[in-house]
DNA sequence: TTAAAACGTTGACCTATATCAATGTTTTTT
DNA sequence: AAAAAACATTGATATAGGTCAACGTTTTAA
């Protein structure tokens, strides 16, 4: 049963073949279309997805009604808007799927039942703190000191695919520049 | 032994007094003076520090020299180069005082052990990586939509002391903008 | 306690990036 | 398959914030 998480797992951890069952059963498959919404704004995050097969994104709205996207993720990763999950507080952001998407979901009650039940199922939750924490910092770095050129090597560097799989208006918004100023970066790399 | 430490595992955890008083043999104190380097950006990240008293900040030096400011920790926080500490490559950042402080310091070998053997010290550690995820989150949201002035606005809502503490020039190299900017934002307020 | 260095503020000017608009292209819907 | 909507690109123009320099003040070091 779910082989692309049941490899995940056993990569990531030292859990044992029953224990990845036990840990699978608690996950239901859900499909999304592109551009279908998983988490509004005003609701609560009470979901943990593993992305099988697309791309999803978490993003918000700023004051001025532009979007900002926060995250992109791809295959074999982990995601939920997160600051929600743990506080319980309106998430404030969307998580989207970008394409037609196969997922699978735990639900909040038993992730947390996981992360207490098994040491190594807690690790790799915090692996996926430690590893958000780490791009994150990156993220912070890039948009302190470097250029809109920069940012954007930066971004093909460490994710060379993304700007191949992610429009040009989306990461954008995932840069913190315009979608023109993207589209003129590009002609200068 | 260490009073302020002891108060934030009590309340930030369920670890009996016993318990916490093992937690805290595992820690020394260290002084630092003001503008000193407690982790160079080439050395690898091998302690934790809790801030007892005084203040430091993280930070690195762009291509251009100048230095752009991750995080700024005061009274009752840990803090030190993550993602080194994480993954042992050298850091890249500085940890410094910025005031005269007290500091207790713990090893990351024994760091780990102690999260290894206490669930509810792994769960601490788990909150500061959660709380600093929220946190950096919230940074780059407010670098990919605000203005300058509304950066400011945001981080004097959310520490609010922050200003009086730290001086302008450290600010804005947080904040990602230039003193010069910082000072006429300031008269905008 | 005095000299030197670092810092904060402010003015003049500059530049990277935003905004707006036009045009052609791709995607979505019917 | 046609019409509508969304998107990418590019030119012209605007602007937030950067840079540089000067000057006064505060901090640090001798």
């Amino acid at each position: 049963m779910f082989p692309t998480l049941h490899n995940y797992l056993s990569q990531k951890s030292s859990l044992s073949d029953t224990e990845i069952s036990h840990v699978l059963s608690h996950f239901v498959v859900q499909k999304a279309k592109r551009k279908e919404i998983l988490i509004d704004c005003n609701a609560v995050s009470n979901h943990f997805y593993f992305i099988v097969e697309g791309a999803v994104r978490i993003y918000s709205i700023n004051s001025e009604g532009l979007e900002l996207s926060r995250f992109f993720a791809f295959e074999n990763i982990f995601c939920t808007a997160l600051p929600s999950f743990i506080d319980q507080q309106p998430t404030n952001e969307y998580l989207q799927a970008i394409e037609h998407s196969r997922l699978l979901v735990i639900n909040r009650k038993d992730f947390y039942k996981l992360v207490d039940e098994y040491h190594e199922f807690e690790r790799i939750y915090r692996k996926i703190l430690e590893f958000s924490f780490i791009n994150n910092q990156q993220r912070i770095y890039s948009y302190q000191g470097y250029t809109a050129l920069e940012r954007v090597r930066l971004l093909i560097k460490m994710q060379p695919q993304f700007l191949l799989r992610v429009s040009n208006k989306l990461a954008a918004s995932y840069l913190g520049m315009s979608p023109s100023t993207l589209s003129r970066t590009k002609l200068k790399l």
